[in-house]
DNA sequence: ATATTTACCTATCGTGTCAATAGGTAAATA
DNA sequence: TATTTACCTATTGACACGATAGGTAAATAT
């Protein structure tokens, strides 16, 4: 079950990308229009700025701004970063299967045919595949 | 993410067809098996029983067997059964969408799509896909 | 009858996460 | 120097997860 956090995270990028102006936009301005309460979204875009998907810069005229094209943000990766893993079973989640039953495990091949459905479904979905509004032209 | 109650639910169902001989087998002997605490094992076998999808005997002789072939089973109902809920997110989780946003959520029609997404797979996905042993010849 | 085996029931527990709130510090601009 | 903003640390209440514990009821074997 994904969080509030993946999902709220993904809501704040749609609303960068459809309200990019080239400068940086204060997050009370997200939280207002998403109806979220902003001391909460604090916690997510901290994760979502060590994560490298926004830049932030604080003081008057500061805020949050991507630092990618929209197109260029699977977006697995927006959860992954939130939520920790994309993967559904704790089997898959750590690096190494550490599982001692997991050479004799008839569940496993199930879990793992399913998280790769899952990775090349959530790594196909672009952040610019759920923005409304077209393109800004201009830049490169 | 998946939990116990899922995973072991599945296990157990593999190990019942498994092991069917006609008769009960008493959790015991599951527990053994598939190195899971048989005390908490009960409060998922509860859950099966009541949910239609195991038949428990007490008594000696008594246990716990299927109530259907194997080929019968859904994976995707047992894991409804045990987790409540198949769906990523909460908004599609109960009944009727009663979110407020739901009719201008940018994210909706892709928790959506990857939702029946999700429920194609575990449904088409049979406990006799995760059965080693082929078939136990005989009735009907 | 009685002992044994088994399912079934209720309660409890420690740990952790989720969702959110609170108050303060640092940085950048007007 | 005041204001605006990000950024940091801590705390909270509610709840779920994973598991343990002890007891009751049902069915069979002796």
């Amino acid at each position: 079950m994904i969080s509030t956090k993946g999902r709220y995270a993904i809501r704040v990028m749609i609303d960068l990308a459809e309200h990019d102006n080239g400068g940086y936009i204060p997050l009370k301005d997200i939280a207002a229009r998403q109806e979220i309460s902003k001391k909460y979204l604090e916690i997510i875009v901290k994760d979502m700025v060590a994560g490298k998907l926004l830049k932030g810069a604080s003081g008057k005229g500061g805020g949050y701004k991507l630092c990618r094209k929209p197109d260029e943000y699977p977006i697995g990766e927006i959860i992954e970063l939130m939520e920790g893993s994309l993967s559904t079973v704790s089997c898959l989640a750590g690096e190494k299967n550490e599982c001692p039953r997991a050479k004799i495990c008839q569940t496993l091949p199930m879990w793992k045919e399913f998280d790769e459905m899952v990775h090349n479904y959530f790594y196909s979905k672009k952040l610019s595949d759920l923005v409304n509004i077209p393109e800004n032209s201009g830049d490169q």
